[in-house]
DNA sequence: GTCTATGCAAAGAGTTTGCAGATGT
DNA sequence: ACATCTGCAAACTCTTTGCATAGAC
């Protein structure tokens, strides 16, 4: 099994990853490290990002439309995308919570399940003030 | 705006898509119209499920591998991804428990939060038979 | 006759991969 | 030294699109 070797690049792939709330698509990563490293490839950003969510030190997020987008927020939690602008938030319910919807589905299904991954549509906080003020 | 025109293909893609549980992808929905309409093609097919999407007719179900799936079930519901064998199967809950779904969410945001896409993780029923068998 | 839908093939977005050379341990 | 990682480019998967022709109304 191959051991994981440090890499200046995936230490800065991670570390935007952690200091950023806007959840980037591979290529919103690939321009921002390309600041760093000039010549990184979006290969390299790719393999780095699948690294870190195999490892489980990012998330990928699958989303209806676009791209992939990664989140340096390791611990479960939900997604909001505005429907206005497209931006995505996170949200936070208790793991209490989480269980039941697991529960609520497992009760009403003939197999097993074990778990969900759900996306939010709605407005992110700054797109709700802008509806107020036109109506 | 365009009058919708009746097609033989689409007529066709729809009365597969009404008639069988597999949620089939665009290609699997491609192969099994070629054996009436040996001459369609994969542009016409994705064109044709889009339209039947868009006028309510299909859904279509981003999942996490692999390409969209559609079902020609128009009503909300769930679907189970098998981490076994990869089948998609529904899953319905009341109106009553989706709709709580949201009010929870909304509650725990800033924003507002109108619908979500839920997809649940687990074993389809006859992988969780065969799993007993081993156990 | 007119406008929409089709088949085809090319293009597009997003992502993965093979390889030779650079880098970490 | 040796294995892993990188940059590059090609390839790959899934999906959309432009165009000439066939088909619906």
């Amino acid at each position: 099994m191959a051991t994981l070797k440090y890499s200046r690049q995936r230490a800065s792939i991670k570390e935007y990853l952690l200091n950023t709330h806007e959840h980037p698509t591979a290529d919103t990563v690939y321009l921002h490290v390309k600041e760093e490293f000039p010549n990184i490839s979006l290969g390299t950003v790719y393999r780095n990002l699948n690294l870190l969510a195999d490892m489980g030190e990012a998330q990928k997020i699958t989303t209806p439309v676009g791209g992939d987008r990664f989140d340096g927020r390791t611990d479960f939690h939900y997604h909001v995308i505005c429907t206005c602008c497209g931006n995505v938030s996170d949200l936070e319910l208790s793991s209490g919570h989480i269980a039941e919807i697991n529960q609520l589905a497992d009760r009403h299904f003939d197999g097993r399940v074990d778990s969900h991954s759900m996306i939010f549509h709605g407005l992110c906080p700054e797109c709700l003030r802008n509806s107020r003020k036109l109506s």
